[in-house]
DNA sequence: AGTTACATTTGGATCGTTCTAATCAGGCAA
DNA sequence: TTGCCTGATTAGAACGATCCAAATGTAACT
């Protein structure tokens, strides 16, 4: 039946109309479901519309009723499962509203990122979720959005001031919350000593994970010594590397708490590699909760933070500000939440 | 200056006509970087666009020109690290080709891949990636796309017999080599009983990968017990679960060659659990290279089918497919390679 | 001046849809 | 008969770009 399809030619609500004998009008009514026509000439219509294998011509509709039914989802760091997640539970929420996905990947840089943002506002996107390159800032990413698209700012702020009139919406992780009940936990294990392990001094994340374990230090009255506060590349290879510079410090530490899962693992191996077993002789935690936390040896007591729910909350919030283009920003804070496993032991000597 | 867009409406070709006293034609011209304007006009054109802060509409140039600026990448599950650095392949690739990518996830289940094609489709993509869902097959696949957009098919066969006239292109990997490999390499450190663990029989991968297997085996005139094959999930989990298996075995082996990695990583943990140490008192080998493969403990002897630039191959050849769009069907077989490291160790008795 | 050649510019139709306002047939009341 | 509603249909102008043929301007050469 399909296969009958005019290879070249694509089929329109013309061919359509001429083929049952209605006016183009007609048939388009008989697509958007109108209560307008007749209900004998909608059978005859669908009838043919089946007949011809026809598809819906979504960017000519788009056009006309200047409207749009993709959204961009601009990305850091697709390979990162948790970023992978994210996109996944974004197009699920999508796909259920019936918009489309445009994927872009910046790979932490803040120059690819313009070049995407710009080439994906070509295609007029109903909104942005973006989830920025490491040191991109407010003021380029203004330049190239304008008011052309709602954006929605995801997991990072943006370097630089944010001009006023700029009022973009908000999802945020709750880094200092985690961190502060990660702290909590160790402390409450009988740990006193515990160090801050991994990440970048410059990304906004590290920052606030960093004041929620200064926060829960300060109020248990622990000292936080400056050498417990190492820092290194997000991944597990470069945390792996730094390991040692823990066991350097004047007063060893008995606990970490780590920037995240990538880390986490990362040190766990430095610490095999040491002859130290985490979970044993040595607490730490983690954060993001990724798929390998729970299999890991042992498993990893980190912060979930429910990557796939995100995605779709971003989704909704994108598609909620559609439909109130005018309502005020919205930061929106999502909470996470320990998950307690073997890797957060207490102290060796207690 | 962009800021001075007036809110809603959208600058077009006719505002920067207007603005600078040409025709809507030259403006179009000047944009296509046409050598028939005269220098100073196209100056004159170039400011007032920056001016007016103008963006292009792909899709009403589209709709004119017949043509697209979209590939759909339709894949069973992103969150699996594979997919999610192949999507980032295709992107960049595209990208660079100033395609767009359409993502859809369909996550593993025919039905929705079904929705998804159909939905995609309508945004009219000038080709599509599509890396089915495991019980996918070829006659509903062609029912929906038909001859209204090229398609590749990625790394797995689609059930069903495929009708003749559908020339798909094809981007698989050299799963049967792979694995043969592996065993190869398994048997030339001195193993003789060897089994093949994970995956499911009705996923064609699998099927290629365990013909390798059975390849090297009869190349190296060993036996082959039938309880050597035992088949779980491709997740970690389920293959930590079925460990035990390996070991009911009448003839226990020494070795086993894992379907994949995640397969490979979650049988490690398996033979922790049972006090055996991976590397040192069993072999194994696994499949993908995936980036916890180098740092796992001990590291993972794996073939690796560089899922990066598979991804920016299969975008390749879909553009390829564009331009070409009455050459013959390709199918194309990537190859993988052995990547030794410390988990197929010499049979302890060795 | 008249013709030709060339470089530049442009009006209007067009892509496949939706929207607005108009049309048309039929029934029913006055 | 006329008028008026009501339900079903439709012609034709949009949307924002591109394409084509035709028009314009300028300079050069008979």
């Amino acid at each position: 039946m399909s296969s009958h399809t005019p290879i070249g030619r694509k089929v329109t609500l013309n061919d359509i109309a001429a083929g049952c004998d209605v006016s183009r009008a007609t048939v388009s009514l008989v697509l958007r479901g109108s209560p307008l026509v007749h209900k004998l000439t909608r059978a005859r219509v669908e009838e043919e519309l089946r007949r011809q294998g026809y598809v819906y011509n979504r960017a000519a509709a788009n056009l006309r009723r200047r409207s749009s039914s993709s959204i961009a989802l601009i990305l850091n760091d697709l390979a990162n499962p948790f970023f992978a997640e994210f996109a996944a539970g974004v197009d699920e929420a999508l796909g259920a509203a019936g918009f489309v996905t445009l994927l872009g990947c910046t790979g932490e840089s803040a120059e690819r990122e313009q070049a995407v943002l710009g080439s994906l506002l070509e295609h007029g996107p109903g909104g942005i979720i973006l989830s920025p390159a490491e040191h991109s800032n407010a003021h380029d990413v203004l330049a190239v959005v304008g008011k052309r698209a709602p954006l929605l700012l995801f997991n990072r702020e943006l370097g630089g001031a944010l001009p006023e009139f700029a009022h973009w919406d908000q999802l945020m992780l709750d880094n200092q919350r985690g961190a502060r009940l990660a702290t909590e936990h160790l402390i409450a294990r009988g740990h006193q000593r515990i160090a801050f392990f991994g990440g970048h001094q410059d990304s906004s994340s590290c920052r606030q994970r960093h004041a929620g374990y200064v926060e829960a230090m300060r109020a248990a009255k622990l000292r936080i010594e400056p050498d417990w506060r190492i820092e290194c590349a997000p991944t597990r290879l470069d945390a792996a590397h730094r390991t040692s510079a823990l066991f350097d410090a004047t007063h060893v530490p008995t606990a970490a708490v780590c920037y995240n899962d990538a880390v986490a693992l990362g040190l766990m191996l430095g610490l095999h590699q040491r002859g130290l077993r985490p979970g044993r002789d040595f607490a730490l935690t983690g954060f993001d909760d990724i798929a390998e936390a729970a299999l890991g040896m042992p498993p990893l007591t980190t912060m979930s933070t429910a990557p796939h729910e995100r995605g779709r909350q971003a989704a909704q919030l994108v598609l909620q500000r559609l439909q109130q283009p005018q309502a005020a920003s919205r930061q929106t804070i999502a909470p996470v939440q320990l998950v307690v496993r073997e890797s957060s032991c207490p102290p060796p000597n207690a």
